[in-house]
DNA sequence: AAGGTTACCTGCCCGC
DNA sequence: TGCGGGCAGGTAACCT
């Protein structure tokens, strides 16, 4: 389900419901996840500090140092209710918080996972210890990408999908972002030229801080921790719109495979440079 | 080291 | 209507 803004997006609906609560007890539905769950019960009875996203990983705070660590893959979703509410089909995880509310945690394909490490220990866990940097700070710099890129002869839509290049952007957005910046999706990672490295840069932070402000893109799936659906997928230029006129030029929009997955772009608009 | 392939899992959509 | 194949937002373990 979720690029970087849509865990930005469950993330904010999430934080005023949960931030504070204390938990109590967690119940699972026997099926594992990715990996086998963490133990919980070093969490219990503590009280949730803060939640934050780093990469596509939510990250709950616990007041004693813990924090757990849930990535959602590609159908995982959160949702708070009260205690009494019905299980729902693909329900994995129940938090319960002394509140009376519950976080629950669903997923249909159970490719998403959980873990636990100590706060101050996140850098080292091996989900983090690898990952390039964060898209939208400004450690992503188009002479960071020039740099990293060097070596790389991949094509530039799976370089910039490379978690360890940049962290979130996923198969829309890395389609879209190309889109924006003129760049051919097949073109060689090390092969752009200077200018293109910095608009590149430049529109994979305009395009995913857009899609965060328009609370995340509605495919299929992707339910907010609200409930709703976001409102991005509206604002797609490129990604699903294969043979479709192209927004600007009018002429088709071209479906192709790269590294297993479906890309879209417009020939005329992202020609080879 | 970089790059390609495969696997994890369920549901949906399409063509026959 | 039913069935099989292909495909879906992600990641990482394998191999070469």
């Amino acid at each position: 389900m979720p690029e970087l803004p849509e865990v930005e997006t469950v993330i904010a609906g999430l934080k005023p419901q949960i931030t504070g609560a204390k938990l109590v007890s967690v119940s699972n539905s026997g099926k594992n996840l990715r990996y086998p769950l963490p133990n919980f019960s070093i969490l219990l009875q503590q009280h949730i500090q803060s939640v934050e996203r780093r990469a596509k990983y939510l990250l709950f705070h616990f007041e004693n140092g813990q924090t757990l660590i849930w990535h959602l893959g590609m159908t995982g979703q959160f949702h708070v209710l009260a205690q009494h509410q019905a299980k729902t089909k693909h329900e994995h995880v129940t938090l319960a918080f002394t509140d009376g509310n519950t976080l629950r945690y669903r997923d249909t394909r159970r490719f998403g996972y959980a873990g636990l490490c100590r706060t101050n220990d996140l850098d080292q866990h091996p989900w983090f210890a690898k990952l390039g940097v964060e898209p939208l700070l400004d450690d992503f710099s188009d002479d960071y990408l020039q740099n990293i890129l060097k070596t790389r002869k991949t094509s530039i839509k799976q370089a910039i999908m490379d978690n360890h290049v940049v962290v979130g952007v996923g198969n829309i957005y890395a389609s879209e972002s190309l889109f924006r910046a003129g760049i051919n999706p097949t073109q060689v990672a090390n092969s752009l030229k200077p200018k293109q490295y910095a608009l590149l840069v430049q529109h994979i932070k305009t395009v995913l801080a857009e899609a965060i402000e328009a609370g995340g893109s509605t495919i299929s799936d992707f339910v907010k921790a609200d409930g709703k659906p976001g409102y991005f997928a509206h604002s797609f230029q490129v990604y699903g719109r294969d043979k479709q006129p192209c927004l600007v030029c009018k002429k088709p929009i071209e479906k192709i495979v790269l590294g297993g997955r479906a890309s879209f772009f417009c020939p005329h608009c992202q020609p080879f440079k």
